[in-house]
DNA sequence: AGTACATTGCGTCATAATAACACATTAAGC
DNA sequence: GCTTAATGTGTTATTATGACGCAATGTACT
Protein backbone atom coordinates (compact mmCIF):
# COMPACT_ATOMS: atom_id res chain seq x y z
CA UNK A 1 0.00 0.00 0.00
CA UNK A 2 1.49 3.15 -1.19
CA UNK A 3 0.06 6.77 -0.19
CA UNK A 4 0.60 8.33 -3.44
CA UNK A 5 -1.08 12.08 -2.33
CA UNK A 6 1.93 12.62 0.18
CA UNK A 7 5.45 13.35 -0.17
CA UNK A 8 6.96 10.84 1.43
CA UNK A 9 6.25 7.23 0.71
CA UNK A 10 4.02 5.71 3.58
CA UNK A 11 3.03 1.63 4.15
CA UNK A 12 -0.21 1.42 5.88
CA UNK A 13 -1.35 -1.10 7.91
CA UNK A 14 -3.94 -2.35 5.76
CA UNK A 15 -7.98 -1.98 6.69
CA UNK A 16 -7.17 0.13 9.65
CA UNK A 17 -7.73 3.49 10.43
CA UNK A 18 -8.80 5.69 13.61
CA UNK A 19 -11.05 8.65 14.53
CA UNK A 20 -10.57 11.65 16.70
CA UNK A 21 -13.67 12.75 18.81
CA UNK A 22 -11.90 16.10 20.41
CA UNK A 23 -13.66 17.85 22.36
CA UNK A 24 -13.64 21.45 23.41
CA UNK A 25 -15.87 23.85 25.78
CA UNK A 26 -17.19 27.57 24.68
CA UNK A 27 -20.09 29.52 25.12
CA UNK A 28 -21.22 26.95 27.72
CA UNK A 29 -21.81 24.77 24.67
CA UNK A 30 -19.52 21.47 24.11
CA UNK A 31 -18.07 21.33 21.12
CA UNK A 32 -16.76 18.74 18.61
CA UNK A 33 -14.04 19.23 16.15
CA UNK A 34 -15.12 18.23 12.14
CA UNK A 35 -13.60 18.14 8.95
CA UNK A 36 -15.25 18.55 5.50
CA UNK A 37 -13.41 17.42 2.66
CA UNK A 38 -14.25 19.51 -1.21
CA UNK A 39 -14.76 15.47 -2.50
CA UNK A 40 -17.36 14.70 0.17
CA UNK A 41 -20.53 16.35 0.80
CA UNK A 42 -20.55 15.33 4.59
CA UNK A 43 -18.60 16.35 7.33
CA UNK A 44 -16.21 13.61 9.29
CA UNK A 45 -14.01 13.06 12.32
CA UNK A 46 -10.38 13.99 11.72
CA UNK A 47 -9.05 10.57 11.97
CA UNK A 48 -6.39 8.88 9.47
CA UNK A 49 -4.56 6.03 8.38
CA UNK A 50 -2.22 4.00 10.38
CA UNK A 51 1.60 3.66 8.78
CA UNK A 52 2.59 0.04 9.21
CA UNK A 53 5.25 1.26 11.83
CA UNK A 54 3.61 3.59 14.37
CA UNK A 55 1.67 1.93 17.39
CA UNK A 56 -2.33 3.03 16.91
CA UNK A 57 -1.99 5.02 19.89
CA UNK A 58 0.67 6.96 18.78
CA UNK A 59 -0.92 7.59 15.65
CA UNK A 60 -4.15 9.35 17.57
CA UNK A 61 -1.55 11.27 19.34
CA UNK A 62 -0.21 12.56 15.73
CA UNK A 63 -3.22 13.44 14.22
CA UNK A 64 -4.61 15.72 17.56
CA UNK A 65 -1.42 17.47 17.24
CA UNK A 66 -1.63 17.87 13.33
CA UNK A 67 -5.55 18.95 13.97
CA UNK A 68 -4.98 20.85 17.35
CA UNK A 69 -1.67 21.74 17.27
CA UNK A 70 -1.55 20.81 20.87
CA UNK A 71 0.49 17.62 22.65
CA UNK A 72 0.22 16.34 26.28
CA UNK A 73 -3.20 16.16 25.98
CA UNK A 74 -5.81 14.14 27.48
CA UNK A 75 -6.52 11.10 25.15
CA UNK A 76 -8.40 7.99 25.29
CA UNK A 77 -9.11 4.99 22.97
CA UNK A 78 -13.13 4.28 23.90
CA UNK A 79 -13.82 1.65 21.13
CA UNK A 80 -13.29 -0.25 17.74
CA UNK A 81 -15.64 0.11 15.31
CA UNK A 82 -15.57 -3.40 12.58
CA UNK A 83 -19.14 -4.11 10.79
CA UNK A 84 -18.62 -5.30 7.70
CA UNK A 85 -20.74 -2.58 5.73
CA UNK A 86 -19.21 0.15 7.91
CA UNK A 87 -17.51 1.72 5.13
CA UNK A 88 -19.58 0.33 2.17
CA UNK A 89 -19.27 2.33 -0.92
CA UNK A 90 -17.56 5.23 0.43
CA UNK A 91 -14.23 5.07 -0.97
CA UNK A 92 -15.56 3.85 -4.64
CA UNK A 93 -13.53 4.97 -8.05
CA UNK A 94 -14.87 8.45 -7.67
CA UNK A 95 -13.45 9.23 -4.47
CA UNK A 96 -10.11 7.13 -5.80
CA UNK A 97 -9.78 8.98 -8.75
CA UNK A 98 -10.40 12.41 -6.45
CA UNK A 99 -7.36 11.51 -4.29
CA UNK A 100 -5.41 10.28 -7.21
CA UNK A 101 -4.78 6.94 -6.09
CA UNK A 102 -4.70 4.36 -8.50
CA UNK A 103 -7.19 1.61 -8.81
CA UNK A 104 -5.93 -1.33 -8.01
CA UNK A 105 -3.58 0.06 -5.09
CA UNK A 106 -6.85 1.57 -4.04
CA UNK A 107 -8.29 -1.96 -3.54
CA UNK A 108 -7.79 -2.35 0.10
CA UNK A 109 -9.76 0.96 0.51
CA UNK A 110 -12.71 -0.16 -0.75
CA UNK A 111 -12.84 -3.41 1.48
CA UNK A 112 -13.68 -2.98 5.15
CA UNK A 113 -12.10 -0.57 7.26
CA UNK A 114 -11.79 -1.31 11.40
CA UNK A 115 -11.58 2.13 12.61
CA UNK A 116 -10.17 2.42 16.60
CA UNK A 117 -11.80 5.74 18.22
CA UNK A 118 -9.84 7.93 20.50
CA UNK A 119 -11.65 11.18 22.36
CA UNK A 120 -9.55 13.74 23.16
CA UNK A 121 -10.60 16.85 25.58
CA UNK A 122 -8.90 20.34 24.49
CA UNK A 123 -8.67 23.62 25.48
CA UNK A 124 -10.75 25.20 23.14
CA UNK A 125 -9.05 28.51 23.66
CA UNK A 126 -6.15 27.08 23.03
CA UNK A 127 -6.84 25.40 19.95
CA UNK A 128 -5.86 26.41 16.59
CA UNK A 129 -7.39 23.63 14.43
CA UNK A 130 -5.33 22.97 11.02
CA UNK A 131 -6.45 22.03 7.58
CA UNK A 132 -4.04 19.81 6.19
CA UNK A 133 -5.34 20.79 2.60
CA UNK A 134 -6.47 24.12 1.38
CA UNK A 135 -9.62 23.03 0.11
CA UNK A 136 -10.54 21.51 3.42
CA UNK A 137 -12.62 22.75 6.12
CA UNK A 138 -11.88 22.29 9.87
CA UNK A 139 -14.57 23.36 12.29
CA UNK A 140 -15.95 23.16 16.21
CA UNK A 141 -19.71 22.15 15.85
CA UNK A 142 -22.35 22.50 18.84
CA UNK A 143 -22.31 18.78 19.91
CA UNK A 144 -26.20 19.28 19.57
CA UNK A 145 -25.76 20.85 16.10
CA UNK A 146 -23.75 17.97 14.58
CA UNK A 147 -24.44 17.75 10.58
CA UNK A 148 -24.45 14.19 9.17
CA UNK A 149 -21.49 13.12 9.18
CA UNK A 150 -19.64 10.25 6.85
CA UNK A 151 -19.97 6.67 7.43
CA UNK A 152 -20.23 5.43 10.88
CA UNK A 153 -18.76 8.50 12.59
CA UNK A 154 -21.86 9.58 14.61
CA UNK A 155 -22.34 6.16 16.17
CA UNK A 156 -18.61 7.13 16.79
CA UNK A 157 -19.29 10.48 18.18
CA UNK A 158 -22.68 8.91 20.49
CA UNK A 159 -20.14 6.45 22.07
CA UNK A 160 -17.72 9.18 22.87
CA UNK A 161 -19.55 11.02 24.62
CA UNK A 162 -21.40 8.37 26.30
CA UNK A 163 -18.11 7.28 27.13
CA UNK A 164 -17.26 10.92 28.42
CA UNK A 165 -20.85 10.61 30.63
CA UNK A 166 -19.40 7.74 32.53
CA UNK A 167 -15.62 8.72 32.85
CA UNK A 168 -17.24 11.99 34.84
CA UNK A 169 -18.39 9.38 37.71
CA UNK A 170 -15.14 8.00 37.89
CA UNK A 171 -12.21 10.35 36.94
CA UNK A 172 -12.41 14.66 37.55
CA UNK A 173 -12.85 16.35 33.92
CA UNK A 174 -12.34 19.86 33.61
CA UNK A 175 -8.64 20.29 33.41
CA UNK A 176 -8.51 19.44 29.86
CA UNK A 177 -11.23 21.49 28.71
CA UNK A 178 -11.59 24.84 30.67
CA UNK A 179 -9.03 27.74 30.65
CA UNK A 180 -6.49 27.95 33.92
CA UNK A 181 -8.58 30.31 35.87
CA UNK A 182 -12.21 28.81 35.34
CA UNK A 183 -14.97 29.52 38.13
CA UNK A 184 -17.30 27.19 39.56
CA UNK A 185 -20.84 28.01 37.47
CA UNK A 186 -18.06 27.40 34.85
CA UNK A 187 -17.23 24.14 35.86
CA UNK A 188 -20.60 23.02 36.53
CA UNK A 189 -21.68 24.45 33.26
CA UNK A 190 -19.52 22.02 31.64
CA UNK A 191 -20.93 18.93 33.74
CA UNK A 192 -24.47 19.80 32.69
CA UNK A 193 -23.62 20.13 29.15
CA UNK A 194 -21.84 16.61 29.19
CA UNK A 195 -24.59 15.25 31.21
CA UNK A 196 -27.18 16.81 29.77
CA UNK A 197 -28.68 17.18 33.30
CA UNK A 198 -29.42 20.11 35.46
CA UNK A 199 -27.74 20.42 38.81
CA UNK A 200 -28.14 21.72 42.19
CA UNK A 201 -25.77 24.93 42.55
CA UNK A 202 -24.80 24.57 45.78
CA UNK A 203 -24.66 20.23 46.20
CA UNK A 204 -22.76 21.01 42.78
CA UNK A 205 -20.10 23.47 44.66
CA UNK A 206 -19.96 21.05 48.12
CA UNK A 207 -19.16 18.35 46.22
CA UNK A 208 -17.05 18.80 43.49
CA UNK A 209 -14.40 21.23 46.97
CA UNK A 210 -14.38 17.83 48.24
CA UNK A 211 -12.71 16.24 45.96
CA UNK A 212 -9.75 18.42 46.82
CA UNK A 213 -8.67 19.08 43.24
CA UNK A 214 -9.65 22.95 43.64
CA UNK A 215 -7.67 26.09 44.44
CA UNK A 216 -9.54 28.74 45.35
CA UNK A 217 -8.24 32.64 44.06
CA UNK A 218 -7.55 35.44 45.65
CA UNK A 219 -9.58 37.08 42.49
CA UNK A 220 -12.82 37.52 40.95
CA UNK A 221 -14.04 37.25 37.18
CA UNK A 222 -14.37 40.34 36.00
CA UNK A 223 -16.92 42.47 33.12
CA UNK A 224 -19.41 40.03 33.89
CA UNK A 225 -22.96 40.82 34.70
CA UNK A 226 -24.43 40.21 38.16
CA UNK A 227 -22.39 39.19 41.48
CA UNK A 228 -18.79 38.33 40.02
CA UNK A 229 -18.01 34.78 40.71
CA UNK A 230 -14.87 33.79 42.27
CA UNK A 231 -12.13 32.21 39.74
CA UNK A 232 -10.31 29.12 41.04
CA UNK A 233 -7.37 26.30 39.39
CA UNK A 234 -6.93 23.36 39.26
CA UNK A 235 -4.62 21.52 41.60
CA UNK A 236 -2.70 19.74 39.31
CA UNK A 237 -1.09 17.60 41.69
CA UNK A 238 -4.20 16.78 43.38
CA UNK A 239 -5.59 15.88 39.84
CA UNK A 240 -3.26 13.83 38.72
CA UNK A 241 -3.39 11.87 41.73
CA UNK A 242 -7.30 11.84 41.97
CA UNK A 243 -7.18 11.08 37.77
CA UNK A 244 -5.14 7.78 38.52
CA UNK A 245 -6.81 6.94 41.47
CA UNK A 246 -10.40 7.17 40.22
CA UNK A 247 -13.26 8.97 42.00
CA UNK A 248 -15.42 6.19 43.71
CA UNK A 249 -14.31 3.31 45.10
CA UNK A 250 -17.91 1.27 44.92
CA UNK A 251 -16.98 -1.34 47.00
CA UNK B 1 -5.13 -14.29 2.27
CA UNK B 2 -6.46 -17.36 2.38
CA UNK B 3 -6.34 -19.74 4.92
CA UNK B 4 -4.70 -23.08 4.42
CA UNK B 5 -5.88 -24.97 7.55
CA UNK B 6 -9.25 -25.09 7.23
CA UNK B 7 -11.35 -27.32 4.62
CA UNK B 8 -13.29 -23.75 3.87
CA UNK B 9 -11.83 -21.28 1.79
CA UNK B 10 -11.94 -18.13 4.25
CA UNK B 11 -10.25 -14.05 2.69
CA UNK B 12 -9.58 -12.93 6.37
CA UNK B 13 -9.41 -9.47 7.11
CA UNK B 14 -5.37 -8.37 7.03
CA UNK B 15 -3.54 -7.45 9.87
CA UNK B 16 -6.40 -8.26 12.52
CA UNK B 17 -7.49 -10.30 15.23
CA UNK B 18 -9.61 -10.79 18.08
CA UNK B 19 -8.36 -12.05 21.02
CA UNK B 20 -11.12 -13.53 23.96
CA UNK B 21 -10.84 -13.62 27.28
CA UNK B 22 -13.34 -15.84 29.60
CA UNK B 23 -13.85 -15.31 32.96
CA UNK B 24 -14.64 -18.59 34.80
CA UNK B 25 -16.18 -18.80 38.67
CA UNK B 26 -15.24 -22.02 40.53
CA UNK B 27 -13.84 -23.09 43.55
CA UNK B 28 -13.98 -19.28 44.96
CA UNK B 29 -11.16 -18.70 42.01
CA UNK B 30 -11.72 -16.33 39.13
CA UNK B 31 -10.81 -18.79 36.29
CA UNK B 32 -9.40 -18.36 32.34
CA UNK B 33 -9.95 -20.06 29.80
CA UNK B 34 -6.07 -20.51 27.91
CA UNK B 35 -5.12 -22.55 24.94
CA UNK B 36 -2.10 -24.05 23.99
CA UNK B 37 -0.79 -24.97 20.77
CA UNK B 38 1.46 -27.87 19.91
CA UNK B 39 3.69 -25.56 18.21
CA UNK B 40 4.14 -23.24 21.22
CA UNK B 41 5.80 -23.36 23.85
CA UNK B 42 3.46 -20.90 25.72
CA UNK B 43 -0.20 -20.51 26.67
CA UNK B 44 -2.40 -17.83 24.55
CA UNK B 45 -5.65 -16.39 24.82
CA UNK B 46 -8.58 -17.85 22.43
CA UNK B 47 -8.91 -15.64 19.76
CA UNK B 48 -8.59 -15.64 16.30
CA UNK B 49 -8.74 -13.88 12.47
CA UNK B 50 -11.86 -11.87 11.29
CA UNK B 51 -13.34 -12.98 7.86
CA UNK B 52 -13.97 -9.76 5.51
CA UNK B 53 -17.24 -10.73 5.80
CA UNK B 54 -17.85 -10.60 9.43
CA UNK B 55 -18.42 -7.98 11.78
CA UNK B 56 -15.58 -7.91 15.00
CA UNK B 57 -18.71 -8.11 17.14
CA UNK B 58 -19.72 -11.31 15.51
CA UNK B 59 -15.88 -12.98 15.43
CA UNK B 60 -15.70 -12.75 18.93
CA UNK B 61 -19.57 -14.19 19.39
CA UNK B 62 -17.89 -17.07 17.41
CA UNK B 63 -14.97 -17.74 19.06
CA UNK B 64 -16.60 -17.98 22.26
CA UNK B 65 -19.17 -20.28 20.80
CA UNK B 66 -16.61 -22.53 19.55
CA UNK B 67 -14.41 -22.60 22.87
CA UNK B 68 -17.52 -22.73 25.33
CA UNK B 69 -20.44 -24.09 23.43
CA UNK B 70 -22.42 -21.18 24.87
CA UNK B 71 -24.20 -18.28 23.25
CA UNK B 72 -26.09 -15.45 24.64
CA UNK B 73 -23.90 -14.54 26.94
CA UNK B 74 -22.21 -11.62 28.47
CA UNK B 75 -19.35 -10.21 26.06
CA UNK B 76 -18.16 -6.66 25.73
CA UNK B 77 -15.31 -5.49 23.74
CA UNK B 78 -12.73 -3.39 26.05
CA UNK B 79 -10.05 -2.46 23.87
CA UNK B 80 -7.72 -2.88 21.26
CA UNK B 81 -4.21 -3.38 21.03
CA UNK B 82 -1.89 -2.34 18.05
CA UNK B 83 1.77 -1.96 19.04
CA UNK B 84 4.20 -2.15 16.23
CA UNK B 85 6.12 -4.37 17.97
CA UNK B 86 3.38 -6.16 19.52
CA UNK B 87 3.71 -9.73 17.16
CA UNK B 88 7.01 -9.08 16.22
CA UNK B 89 8.77 -12.48 15.48
CA UNK B 90 5.80 -14.21 16.20
CA UNK B 91 4.56 -15.90 12.83
CA UNK B 92 8.28 -16.54 11.86
CA UNK B 93 8.85 -18.92 8.88
CA UNK B 94 9.12 -21.65 11.41
CA UNK B 95 5.39 -21.36 12.41
CA UNK B 96 4.51 -20.71 8.93
CA UNK B 97 6.04 -23.87 8.38
CA UNK B 98 4.15 -25.86 10.79
CA UNK B 99 0.62 -24.15 10.02
CA UNK B 100 1.55 -25.10 5.94
CA UNK B 101 1.17 -21.65 5.41
CA UNK B 102 3.22 -20.93 2.16
CA UNK B 103 5.48 -18.17 3.19
CA UNK B 104 4.17 -15.93 0.23
CA UNK B 105 0.83 -15.97 1.15
CA UNK B 106 1.38 -15.78 4.88
CA UNK B 107 3.76 -12.53 4.67
CA UNK B 108 1.12 -10.43 6.13
CA UNK B 109 0.62 -12.84 9.39
CA UNK B 110 4.86 -11.61 9.74
CA UNK B 111 3.88 -7.84 9.87
CA UNK B 112 1.98 -5.53 12.95
CA UNK B 113 -1.45 -7.39 13.77
CA UNK B 114 -3.85 -5.44 15.70
CA UNK B 115 -5.75 -7.06 18.07
CA UNK B 116 -9.27 -6.34 19.57
CA UNK B 117 -9.60 -7.35 22.94
CA UNK B 118 -12.80 -8.56 24.60
CA UNK B 119 -14.19 -10.38 27.83
CA UNK B 120 -16.69 -12.85 28.96
CA UNK B 121 -18.16 -14.14 31.75
CA UNK B 122 -19.59 -17.72 31.31
CA UNK B 123 -20.82 -20.38 34.02
CA UNK B 124 -17.84 -22.63 34.55
CA UNK B 125 -20.04 -25.57 35.54
CA UNK B 126 -22.07 -24.84 32.05
CA UNK B 127 -18.94 -24.51 30.33
CA UNK B 128 -17.21 -27.28 28.26
CA UNK B 129 -14.17 -26.15 26.96
CA UNK B 130 -13.80 -26.98 23.34
CA UNK B 131 -10.40 -27.70 21.27
CA UNK B 132 -10.19 -26.94 17.77
CA UNK B 133 -7.50 -29.81 17.01
CA UNK B 134 -6.54 -32.52 18.33
CA UNK B 135 -2.97 -31.66 19.53
CA UNK B 136 -4.50 -28.62 21.28
CA UNK B 137 -4.72 -28.01 24.61
CA UNK B 138 -7.45 -25.67 26.18
CA UNK B 139 -7.80 -25.11 30.16
CA UNK B 140 -9.35 -23.66 32.81
CA UNK B 141 -6.90 -21.42 34.88
CA UNK B 142 -6.62 -19.46 37.78
CA UNK B 143 -6.82 -16.08 37.44
CA UNK B 144 -3.66 -16.25 39.71
CA UNK B 145 -1.56 -18.84 38.31
CA UNK B 146 -1.47 -17.67 34.76
CA UNK B 147 1.75 -18.77 32.87
CA UNK B 148 3.64 -17.06 30.73
CA UNK B 149 1.54 -16.48 27.71
CA UNK B 150 2.77 -15.13 24.02
CA UNK B 151 2.93 -11.71 22.36
CA UNK B 152 0.97 -9.33 24.45
CA UNK B 153 -1.72 -11.41 25.54
CA UNK B 154 -0.41 -11.36 29.59
CA UNK B 155 -1.16 -7.09 29.04
CA UNK B 156 -4.34 -8.27 27.17
CA UNK B 157 -5.27 -10.55 30.22
CA UNK B 158 -4.58 -7.95 32.84
CA UNK B 159 -6.37 -4.82 30.99
CA UNK B 160 -9.38 -7.49 31.00
CA UNK B 161 -9.73 -7.47 34.47
CA UNK B 162 -9.12 -4.31 35.53
CA UNK B 163 -12.07 -3.34 33.00
CA UNK B 164 -13.89 -5.62 34.91
CA UNK B 165 -12.89 -4.37 38.31
CA UNK B 166 -14.70 -1.10 36.88
CA UNK B 167 -17.60 -2.56 35.77
CA UNK B 168 -18.36 -3.22 39.50
CA UNK B 169 -18.86 -0.51 40.05
CA UNK B 170 -21.39 0.61 37.15
CA UNK B 171 -23.12 -2.86 36.49
CA UNK B 172 -24.37 -5.76 38.37
CA UNK B 173 -22.01 -9.04 37.97
CA UNK B 174 -22.83 -13.02 39.19
CA UNK B 175 -25.42 -13.77 36.61
CA UNK B 176 -23.24 -14.92 34.31
CA UNK B 177 -20.59 -16.09 36.53
CA UNK B 178 -22.59 -17.88 39.11
CA UNK B 179 -25.16 -21.26 38.52
CA UNK B 180 -28.45 -20.44 38.86
CA UNK B 181 -28.87 -20.71 42.46
CA UNK B 182 -25.80 -19.77 45.15
CA UNK B 183 -25.68 -18.47 47.89
CA UNK B 184 -24.62 -14.42 49.03
CA UNK B 185 -21.16 -15.93 50.75
CA UNK B 186 -20.73 -17.10 47.04
CA UNK B 187 -21.37 -13.62 45.26
CA UNK B 188 -18.97 -12.19 47.90
CA UNK B 189 -16.33 -14.70 46.82
CA UNK B 190 -17.01 -13.26 43.64
CA UNK B 191 -16.69 -9.87 44.12
CA UNK B 192 -13.59 -10.39 46.53
CA UNK B 193 -11.78 -12.62 43.99
CA UNK B 194 -12.13 -9.84 41.04
CA UNK B 195 -11.91 -7.46 43.42
CA UNK B 196 -8.91 -8.85 45.38
CA UNK B 197 -9.79 -7.25 48.51
CA UNK B 198 -11.81 -8.16 51.71
CA UNK B 199 -15.55 -6.87 52.44
CA UNK B 200 -17.44 -7.04 55.39
CA UNK B 201 -19.98 -10.05 55.33
CA UNK B 202 -22.77 -8.12 56.74
CA UNK B 203 -22.06 -4.84 54.77
CA UNK B 204 -22.08 -6.71 51.45
CA UNK B 205 -25.19 -8.78 51.98
CA UNK B 206 -27.84 -5.08 52.86
CA UNK B 207 -26.00 -3.39 49.48
CA UNK B 208 -26.03 -6.74 47.46
CA UNK B 209 -30.20 -6.85 48.36
CA UNK B 210 -30.56 -3.20 47.65
CA UNK B 211 -30.02 -3.19 44.82
CA UNK B 212 -33.52 -5.21 44.40
CA UNK B 213 -31.88 -7.81 42.11
CA UNK B 214 -31.99 -11.08 44.14
CA UNK B 215 -34.34 -13.31 45.00
CA UNK B 216 -34.41 -15.14 48.08
CA UNK B 217 -35.35 -18.89 47.78
CA UNK B 218 -37.17 -21.28 50.21
CA UNK B 219 -34.02 -23.38 50.22
CA UNK B 220 -30.87 -23.83 51.85
CA UNK B 221 -27.89 -25.22 50.60
CA UNK B 222 -27.06 -28.58 51.48
CA UNK B 223 -23.75 -30.79 52.07
CA UNK B 224 -22.08 -27.81 53.81
CA UNK B 225 -20.06 -27.70 56.81
CA UNK B 226 -21.36 -25.28 59.42
CA UNK B 227 -24.35 -23.48 59.20
CA UNK B 228 -26.38 -23.81 55.73
CA UNK B 229 -26.49 -20.92 53.91
CA UNK B 230 -29.68 -19.45 52.54
CA UNK B 231 -29.97 -19.98 48.09
CA UNK B 232 -30.79 -17.10 45.92
CA UNK B 233 -31.28 -16.62 42.39
CA UNK B 234 -31.29 -13.43 40.00
CA UNK B 235 -34.70 -11.35 39.38
CA UNK B 236 -33.30 -11.62 35.54
CA UNK B 237 -36.08 -8.79 34.81
CA UNK B 238 -34.69 -6.76 37.22
CA UNK B 239 -31.11 -7.70 36.66
CA UNK B 240 -31.17 -6.31 33.54
CA UNK B 241 -32.55 -3.28 34.22
CA UNK B 242 -29.72 -2.26 36.38
CA UNK B 243 -27.82 -3.89 33.45
CA UNK B 244 -28.89 -1.44 31.49
CA UNK B 245 -29.22 1.32 33.70
CA UNK B 246 -26.02 1.18 35.93
CA UNK B 247 -25.58 1.25 39.09
CA UNK B 248 -24.50 4.41 40.30
CA UNK B 249 -25.79 7.87 38.93
CA UNK B 250 -22.68 9.72 40.25
CA UNK B 251 -23.79 12.82 39.02
C1' DA C 1 -25.20 -36.94 73.84
C1' DG C 2 -22.83 -32.91 74.70
C1' DT C 3 -19.61 -29.36 73.52
C1' DA C 4 -16.45 -26.65 70.69
C1' DC C 5 -16.16 -24.21 66.51
C1' DA C 6 -16.77 -22.04 62.20
C1' DT C 7 -20.03 -19.83 59.57
C1' DT C 8 -24.45 -17.57 58.65
C1' DG C 9 -28.33 -14.25 59.68
C1' DC C 10 -29.83 -10.14 61.63
C1' DG C 11 -29.18 -5.87 64.00
C1' DT C 12 -26.96 -1.44 66.03
C1' DC C 13 -24.57 2.86 66.02
C1' DA C 14 -21.72 6.69 64.61
C1' DT C 15 -20.38 9.03 60.66
C1' DA C 16 -20.43 10.58 55.90
C1' DA C 17 -22.78 11.66 51.64
C1' DT C 18 -26.79 13.40 49.39
C1' DA C 19 -31.00 16.02 48.13
C1' DA C 20 -33.87 19.84 48.84
C1' DC C 21 -34.18 24.26 50.19
C1' DA C 22 -33.58 29.43 52.64
C1' DC C 23 -31.32 33.56 52.83
C1' DA C 24 -27.81 37.00 52.54
C1' DT C 25 -24.37 39.20 49.20
C1' DT C 26 -22.79 41.32 45.09
C1' DA C 27 -22.68 44.02 40.83
C1' DA C 28 -25.07 45.93 36.60
C1' DG C 29 -28.55 48.65 34.65
C1' DC C 30 -32.45 51.49 34.81
C1' DG D 1 -31.42 54.21 45.03
C1' DC D 2 -34.04 50.27 43.49
C1' DT D 3 -34.65 46.16 40.81
C1' DT D 4 -32.79 42.07 38.99
C1' DA D 5 -30.15 38.12 38.40
C1' DA D 6 -26.62 36.04 39.51
C1' DT D 7 -23.16 34.05 43.41
C1' DG D 8 -21.71 32.52 48.30
C1' DT D 9 -22.93 30.23 52.47
C1' DG D 10 -25.71 27.60 55.55
C1' DT D 11 -29.59 24.20 57.37
C1' DT D 12 -32.15 20.14 57.65
C1' DA D 13 -33.93 15.58 56.70
C1' DT D 14 -32.86 11.44 54.56
C1' DT D 15 -30.03 7.93 53.00
C1' DA D 16 -25.68 5.34 52.47
C1' DT D 17 -21.58 3.60 54.53
C1' DG D 18 -18.17 1.50 57.75
C1' DA D 19 -17.30 -0.85 61.88
C1' DC D 20 -19.02 -3.63 64.91
C1' DG D 21 -22.01 -7.25 68.47
C1' DC D 22 -24.54 -11.29 69.14
C1' DA D 23 -27.57 -15.08 68.51
C1' DA D 24 -28.64 -19.14 65.42
C1' DT D 25 -27.21 -23.15 62.88
C1' DG D 26 -25.01 -27.30 61.56
C1' DT D 27 -20.51 -30.12 61.61
C1' DA D 28 -16.94 -32.47 63.98
C1' DC D 29 -14.96 -34.25 67.88
C1' DT D 30 -14.81 -36.28 72.46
Amino acid sequence: MRNTTLEKYVEYQPGLSIDCVIFGFHDNQLKVLLIKTPYENKWSLPGGFVPIDEDIDDAAVRVLKIRTGMEGIFLRQFATFGKVKRNDNHFGNAVLDHLKIPRETGKWLSQRFVTVGYYALVDFLQTVPQQSKKEELIEWVDHKEVPELILDHKEILDKALITLRNELNLIPVGYNLLPEKFTIPELQKLYETILDKKLDRRNFLRKITNIGILNKLDEKKSNVAHKAPNLYTFDKEKYDEVLKNGLNQGW
